[in-house]
DNA sequence: GTCCCTGCAAACGGTTTGCACCCGG
DNA sequence: CCGGGTGCAAACCGTTTGCAGGGAC
């Protein structure tokens, strides 16, 4: 479990002012165990604080994304997800359901660079798209 | 270079009703190399027809792409992108220009499908980050 | 006390939609 | 002639921005 201390001392190392807004943004982040959208960010701290505003959390989210706090994921032109996750990992999409997934992280097979010619290659971001556990399960009830 | 016929009967052979506006996009996005907004097919073809719509030029996309003549991407929030090379590929985006450049395809590693457990994985989609050609030679005008 | 952050509302850019008219089959 | 496509404008949705007031350091 994520303590106070630790979510302030994050956001100090990264020079940023420990707003009420950034600290309940990284808080609710690093507590979900999915990825989550600004809208339901929002929504959660609105609720608890319903002087909050829509703009703040964008602007938060954007400031803790620019710190390196939490990665933006922009799948389908769909609403950006927000991700506390900051190890190295790729993801999985479901087809069905649209849930977002982490995935292990893998390099790019040696031949791949090779292939990129004069390109310098800084990040190797994969998805892959098929059906989630839950969605598999309800497509074939049974045989 | 693609004839006329060809693209008809490309239209023809997916059910499509053959439009002018379709016609169009379709031809537009086969003679280009580079991927094209909407926005960019819209003023391409409104300026041959000063009566086409932008809404028409969406829904064209939306038609073409529904019957599999042209695969949309969305990269980073921006723009969708629209792209007629069939062929399974993968892409590279730059980080200082934007370009969005197709690669060759490559499988994922063996390893990756054990590491899904229940998922079923249908697509595997990669994307590469750095500096284009272009771009590279520019960061280094010389040392 | 100084900036930076916040809240609000309005603006924005990309895309979709409702509707009346039009045209391809 | 019928059904779907078109053009237009307005709506939509996620996100950003300008501004005045407030809070962190």
């Amino acid at each position: 479990m994520y303590k106070r201390e630790e979510i302030v001392r994050a956001l100090e190392q990264s020079g940023l002012r420990i707003t009420s807004q950034r600290f309940c943004t990284m808080e609710y982040l690093l507590r979900r165990d999915v990825h989550s959208t600004a809208d339901e960010i929002f929504h959660a701290i609105n609720k608890s604080d319903p002087r909050a505003s829509r703009a703040t959390v964008y602007n938060s989210l954007n400031a803790l994304s620019r710190a390196g706090l939490v990665r933006e994921i922009s799948i389908d032109g769909k609403a950006a997800l927000f991700d506390s996750n900051l190890r190295r990992h790729h993801h999985f999409v479901c087809d069905h359901c649209g849930v977002v997934e982490d995935v292990p992280w893998f390099d790019a097979p040696k031949a791949v660079r090779h292939s990129l010619g004069a390109r310098t290659v800084r990040e190797f971001e994969v998805m892959l798209r098929g059906s989630c556990e839950n969605c598999k399960k309800k497509e074939k009830p049974s045989c």
